[in-house]
DNA sequence: AAAATTAGGTTTATAAAATAAACATGTTTA
DNA sequence: TAAACATGTTTATTTTATAAACCTAATTTT
């Protein structure tokens, strides 16, 4: 009756995350810092995760001298993140 | 830029719960084992959780000797679960 | 030029949550 | 009357989320 819902995209985190970067090109680290608010440290380990999975790819450069990671989603990110809206549409569209 | 998650009902099993409840009058302990494929105890734990957060209502009886306990939303577990369709469609309404 | 601060993250330790396994209590059936 | 069933609950384990502490290097301040 109920699809499974990916417990990876199932989290505030790296849903608000695969949110935001189903909508842009690529996003910096404190781009996403900015628009989650979360604390560095949980966002480290949540891209991370995101990554392990295959869902966004991570590049790591420098800018100014300073290190610069940027995010973007991959193929497999996108699909499952249009897989788990429409799962999740089982739930909340109460039909 | 994200609204929260209702902790309670970013739950696949509480939001499986609560989608039934929305939608019937009431429902019996062993119908919601049915429809959410739960294990009792899980069943168990979460339906007190949502029972204490006032989301719905728990009836304790007997038939044919048997214990009987039957669900039933509350208003506060509607708003609540409307809230949370409002707060998630910010995240996955990719506008 | 040392000390303090900032930038940009990562790692680790703790807290919270989810879940299954074991348990409880009574009922029915062989 | 012993085994199996019905209906949950409690407890113990595993998983997950999160913040705090840490790290490295660059920059600014005194």
């Amino acid at each position: 009756m109920f699809k499974a819902l990916d417990p990876l995209l199932h989290n505030q985190l790296r849903l608000s995350i695969m949110s935001i970067l189903i909508s842009v090109d690529s996003a910096e680290f404190s781009y996403l810092l900015d628009k989650t608010e979360a604390t560095r440290g949980n966002l480290s380990v949540q891209i991370n995760k995101l990554k392990d999975a295959g869902y966004i790819s991570v590049n790591k450069s420098f800018r100014n001298n300073y290190p610069l990671t940027t995010c973007k989603i991959s193929k497999k990110g996108i699909s499952a993140f249009e897989k788990y809206v429409e799962a999740l549409s089982e739930y909340i569209n109460k039909n």
